[in-house]
DNA sequence: CTTTTTATGGCATCTAGTGCCAGAGTAAAG
DNA sequence: CTTTACTCTGGCACTAGATGCCATAAAAAG
């Protein structure tokens, strides 16, 4: 694969390295305490060329994320599926992205778990990611606008992946499986409390929404004679 | 009131007057073209003073948020209502301060739209509220460890809540009342969506939650029927 | 081999942000 | 009223992230 389309050019600036380099000094030594002529000299980099490639010294702990968006983006474009299927497998990619590479993801948890700057950082970036979902879902779901469906089951959505992220972030013992299983369990429930929103205002005009909470195990008689009572006799429902 | 509690001190910094400054000469400047420097000069006071009262640039344009975030933590520590109310109740806080002061909002709307960093910004804020309203529904509501729906359900609210937030600022026009009231609105949404999810699993254990989608004016015995039908003869339900 | 293209690396510079210390101003004690 | 104690301001020096400029190294195209 020829890189960005140009014709030549001097070596560029193993990525790679430069990030694990980083990960470790910022580790060892704290990300504040950690300047960028100690990531340069450690990991044979000019400080010019860091700058020019990863923009800052945050970005150098969040390599990738760009691409990985533009990733999940180029995912929602092509719509395979029924929207909430599609959203959710744009969501398995993020989730899956971080699996696989727990060498920096792990390190990065925890350095985001104790600088402020670095948790808003990735906040910063799952917001991204809420608001390309919120805007694919009222575009497909044609929701009506002015509502806030879309943006609430996005922001459902991001909650439930974060959620089950962070569940293997603070425990990356458990396998990977495990992890996705938890994950289509999440995706269910967003679906229960999603669909019945982006449906109820995006279909025919005039549809509602019932939501009934019972007891597990009660049978369908008792069932529908609960809810029978529940929507009293006013006629039309 | 009496300052601190100590003894003496020279006159504070003008907070008020500082912020105005600030936001007029980002707003005609831009942000990153306005240094500090510029603004200590055109508030008459010292760079020093500066950043040992705001911290950094970006807070001045965000100040008064943390003291905000102080009082909506206090309210929900109070608790005087039902969880889901008194969440809504802290909500509206936050988007009557908005309301309250458009002088420094709207021009900040317009800075944080223009400029990714100043976004970043704000999302974290958001961020702070949405995991102090989720820890709060979570010890509430009692859900179960490891389950998300305390998060989704703060998740569905904030982005309510921002929905409603970003309709007035987009068009502040619009009356204040008339921005509450659809407030109101989101919120009975959000309770719609949230309070089945809550109680489901914060119940006896084994509750299950049945959503219905079905056309207006359909008449209740159709109604039954048609959930009859969807549920099966399985039996336990 | 020469040209073109593209990326690196060094240098100067700008400015956000911090530690330090002197001094101003206010409130209480005598 | 004077002294004392305390707190906040403001100036100064300094660190380090970030950017523009330019020379130069290397790879691809001819």
């Amino acid at each position: 694969m020829e890189r960005s389309g140009g014709r030549g050019g001097q070596p560029r600036v193993p990525t790679r390295e430069v990030v694990l380099a980083a990960v470790r000094l910022f580790t060892e030594n704290g990300f504040e305490a950690t300047t960028m002529d100690q990531i340069a000299a450690d990991s044979g980099v000019s400080r010019r060329s860091l700058f020019r490639r990863f923009g800052s010294k945050e970005d150098i702990l969040f390599a990738g994320h760009d691409e990985l968006f533009s990733t999940v983006a180029g995912y929602l474009r092509a719509s395979p599926d029924e929207p909430l299927t599609t959203v959710f497998a744009a969501a398995r990619l993020v989730l899956q992205d971080y699996l696989g590479d727990p060498e920096v993801t792990l390190p990065r948890y925890r350095l985001v778990r104790a600088h402020p700057r670095l948790r808003d950082r990735e906040v910063a970036m799952t917001a991204r990611y809420q608001a390309a979902f919120s805007r694919y879902l009222a575009r497909q779901e044609g929701t009506e606008s002015g509502s806030p469906v879309a943006e609430m089951a996005a922001a459902s959505l991001i909650a439930a992946h974060n959620h089950v992220l962070r569940g293997w972030l603070r425990d990356p013992e458990q396998d990977g499986q495990e992890v996705l299983a938890r994950f289509e369990e999440a995706m269910d429930l967003v679906r229960r409390v999603a669909e019945p929103m982006l449906h109820a205002e995006g279909g025919p005009g005039n549809d509602r929404v019932l939501v009934a909470v019972y007891p597990g195990g009660i049978g369908r008689e008792e069932l529908l004679r609960r809810i029978g009572a529940a929507v009293q006799e006013s006629g039309r429902v």
